[in-house]
DNA sequence: TCCATCATTCGGCCTTGAGCGAAGTATCAA
DNA sequence: TTGATACTTCGCTCAAGGCCGAATGATGGA
């Protein structure tokens, strides 16, 4: 009956440090062991097992068993999303901007399944402005806008060898904008943002740091940054 | 430091009932008086005024006194943001509903219009060890896998008289996996599960109990899963 | 001025749930 | 089979915080 009521639960789910601190170490897509994430909570493997099997139950966490390994994820790009927009709030609300992120993180890290930081909102603010992608004018209570590929968009992804429609069968968002908790603005979230990550992890445009979000810009990363989409990266 | 620390405090602030009614209350971006606040929370007065301090001292609401009245406002956007974005996410895992599962209903039952239980979760592992169906790879992101139907499983469906290409021009997803609830994995979900469903019952391997999802496995059903699917059905 | 109304503070009660360690179960490796 | 490792379950303690009613400030109207 009460809308607000799956509001408070999953509120709730979030609101125990311990369980906070194990849903954003998943933030980044992967899958963590049981004992994994007993350490990101930083309690007893006890405790931790209860949290875990909270946030399963609840249907924040999917878990697989492998051998003797329980693998937790995130169920949903979903979950990932409100814990981004709560980033931003919390950097909102707090006059005192928490700069302690650390610089790299900052600049490139992943973002679930795609790019994010300095770099990505840069490069999002790039293809608007190079006409690849125009806004789908979304309804009022859309949070995040829509985008669409247009022909130069398809044109200039093609030559980089990029598949676009790789996977366009997906009932998942195509592209659109991903709140972005450090830079407080979008950068590309999305099937197509996906893509690009994948793209570039797999041209080794960025190299992903073992244990971490974070994204270490290549050199040859950064020569296609500016050769291909014009845009230029000056100091991280 | 901790970027998880705010996210536990933001996430409290919302696990209360009654301070996720007042938020939810507030997402219009009106106004309301503190009175009015408590009235939608469903408490005591002076219970609302403690939510209400408490939410404005994290910085979620802003506070205004005209006269005798104090009028209480969503201090932010980013607010209602993270609000829109626990609804959806409510929306996505809603399809959780564990617990205490009657046997039959863990045995074989429908799940809207495709087949789901212990059963299906058999059948769809059997398909993909049989190479009828393989998997479209899909980001580790993505909970539920895409399936191409191969050779092989044309080749298979077409022998027992399953039309698989009926309604193939549908814009819903042709194959893909369906989380079980109450097994935890995939089952086959999608255009072709519905087909599946459609001649299994036609067929009468299973029979529609009246008032229910439970599907009763028959004899005839029993013969032909082994039958046609090498799958054993040993004991409900 | 005096009273009714709006709001907050205080004190006491009580439920919720996070925490740990030890014991139990499942899996792997030798 | 026998450890060793990975998780979960159980029993228990204990602190945090939600709840209410009564008392106390404020404010506006008669």
């Amino acid at each position: 009956m009460d809308v607000d009521q799956p509001i408070a639960q999953i509120a709730a789910a979030m609101a125990e440090p311990a369980r906070a601190r194990i849903l954003c170490a998943l933030m980044d897509g992967r899958a963590y062991t049981a004992t994994e994430l007993a350490v990101v909570a930083d309690t007893a493997s006890s405790t931790a097992s209860a949290h875990l099997s909270k946030l399963t139950e609840l249907g924040l966490l999917t878990k697989v068993s492998q051998g003797r390994h329980r693998y937790f994820q995130l169920a949903d790009p979903a979950v990932a999303q409100v814990l981004e927009s709560m980033m931003h709030l919390a950097g909102v609300i707090n006059r005192v901007i928490p700069v302690s992120t650390p610089q790299p993180l900052r600049f490139a890290r992943s973002c679930y399944d795609h790019l994010a930081g300095t770099v990505a909102v840069a490069l999002l603010q790039k293809w608007l402005q190079l006409g690849w992608l125009t806004p789908i004018k979304a309804e009022a209570s859309e949070q995040q806008p829509d985008y669409q590929l247009t022909a130069l968009g398809q044109a200039g992804l093609a030559a980089i060898g990029l598949d676009y429609l790789a996977k366009a069968h997906s009932r998942r968002r195509y592209a659109c904008g991903c709140l972005d908790w450090s830079e407080r603005t979008a950068h590309l979230g999305g099937q197509l943002g996906a893509l690009l990550l994948d793209f570039m992890l797999q041209k080794q445009w960025f190299n992903r740091q073992l244990d971490s979000r974070e994204l270490q810009l290549t050199a040859l990363g950064r020569r296609q940054l500016q050769q291909q989409f014009q845009l230029i990266i000056t100091a991280e």
